[in-house]
DNA sequence: TGTTAAGCTCATTTATATAGGAGCTACTCA
DNA sequence: TGAGTAGCTCCTATATAAATGAGCTTAACA
């Protein structure tokens, strides 16, 4: 339900049409989004172990987290476990692996060269 | 003037606090920031042509996203011109250049290996 | 005397993102 | 019959970010 006529709308879609960077920086600044990939990329593959891992997260803010991950194709959601109560598990991708490589020099860079007053 | 007791303030800083990371994607999310930092190391130096390159952006987000970049030291800021109306140039930091390649790579990424669902 | 320019600041309005909490499902076990 | 579990969804409240528009400064020039 976001309001398609408002300036705010018009220029991000603007920026995400001038360049996909955006579009990656954007999704990328949703909170809890790279620590719940990360998290996965160690092991923690459930609903309820990435909740634990990530202290404070909320459960619709993970759930909404998880969709994204997986609408973009940077997590694989496998429910075929038949189980009750229900079993998910969520694997990193291919994309998924080379997205968190990348995270890791930006997160060397920020560490070592960035100056963040408080 | 931001709420320092929120839980959303709580997990922010929580966030920032566990890795610097989500401090530096904090930083690219604002709208328009790299986008400024594009454009000057393009050349655009000043306030009015930055103001012109990036067509839509305000003037107060103009000037907020060049306050960030300066007090990160991603962007350097010289007023010595005592000139009326006064002039101010701005030019990218050895630190603002690395950041540019390092975007550079994250671009290329989201250009080839991404997939955004409409 | 009034206008113009660049580079801003500030207050207010509008839009969006995050968090909190209830509830749903379907099956199992006591 | 009733409680418990995983993995969610939905509605609402709260907090934050972006945009709009007015105004400020200093000196030169008409």
């Amino acid at each position: 339900m976001r309001k398609l006529t408002s300036t705010n709308y018009y220029n991000q879609t603007f920026l995400e049409e001038k360049c996909t960077l955006n579009e990656l920086i954007n999704l990328l600044s949703k909170r809890w989004l790279t620590e719940v990939m990360f998290s996965i990329e160690e092991g923690n593959n459930r609903f309820s172990t990435l909740k634990e891992d990530l202290k404070h997260i909320s459960d619709n803010i993970l759930a909404d987290r998880l969709k994204l991950l997986e609408q973009h194709k940077l997590i694989i959601r496998n429910d075929n476990f038949r189980e009750v109560p229900s079993r998910v598990e969520y694997t990193l991708s291919e994309t998924g692996s080379k997205l968190s490589e990348l995270l890791d020099g930006l997160c060397h860079f920020s560490e070592t060269e960035m100056e963040f007053p408080e």
